[in-house]
DNA sequence: ATCTGATCATTCGATATTAAACTATATATC
DNA sequence: GATATATAGTTTAATATCGAATGATCAGAT
């Protein structure tokens, strides 16, 4: 177990690395964020725009579970691109608790153009690791992703 | 520059790796969220008070800086904290600009308790993890790192 | 047919977060 | 010393975020 102070070897190990881990992620986000907001989006609005893009019109939970977020802030962002007239809310008569979110003519076009941008800017950002470091990186991210 | 349409081979790799890094982070902040939060501290608390508690007392500026918060944010952080009784503010007589940020005694008692088990709830989960794969990832990391 | 428990979306209240405008103070330049 | 520029912190407005409570609806059990 260690020290009774310092904690062990190997939480001094976790410790260190987590640091990294952490930082490599907001140097990231903080390089890639200001090309979404460029376009008026937020991460969250160009997270779930991308999903309804990549996967079809789906309702608010899945929509939230896809981009990591909560029902209630789903109605917010859901609210929010509304508002700008990138997607529609559509009853669904099927199950008529449900909300299916699709996009407009309008923010198809946009995620379509928005998304290679931030794809090629994010090849960019990896392109400092090799295609055999980035193997690995995913690997070792797959192992720490599970839950 | 690969396909007109779908982006090359390495914007497909860089993609993947991004999307599972992604889910690595989120992941395991879902796992130490709560523990943070059982104490009814947010992150930007827990961040900010460890932050005071390993550097001593620093101006809000300088404390934004640690925990990567934005000026305007660090004033509402510790606002809360202050409330909590958790830090005081204390003028900086040498630059009437600045205020120094301490940790109170309840504040200190606080997060020397919380950070060790935070600690340990991080070293379990990078414990999924070899220590040279960790050193692995810590190298990858620090390469995406930079900026 | 009705009751019970689960699910979907919304609302509410609190905190986080940023950009931009603002105040007060400090520093540099002339 | 006056003026210009920069910095520290706050305020404001907008969006994000979560947990908890609510209302509507659905599905399974009795």
């Amino acid at each position: 177990m260690g020290g009774p102070k310092s904690g062990g070897v190997k939480e001094r190990r976790a410790l260190r690395t987590f640091v990294t881990f952490m930082r490599a992620y907001n140097s990231m986000r903080a390089r890639l964020e200001p090309h979404i907001r460029r376009h008026g989006l937020t991460a969250s609005q160009f997270g779930a725009l991308e999903a309804l893009l990549h996967l079809g019109p789906m309702n608010l939970r899945t929509l939230g579970d896809k981009i990591l977020s909560s029902k209630a802030n789903m109605t917010m962002v859901v609210d929010n691109l509304e508002h700008k007239g990138l997607v529609r809310r559509q009853p669904e008569p099927s199950d008529r608790r449900q909300t299916i979110v699709h996009l407009t003519r309008v923010g198809r076009r946009l995620i379509s153009a928005v998304f290679p941008q931030q794809a090629e800017a994010i090849a960019a950002d990896f392109g400092r690791l090799t295609a055999a470091e980035q193997d690995t990186l995913a690997r070792l991210c797959k192992k720490l992703g599970r839950d």
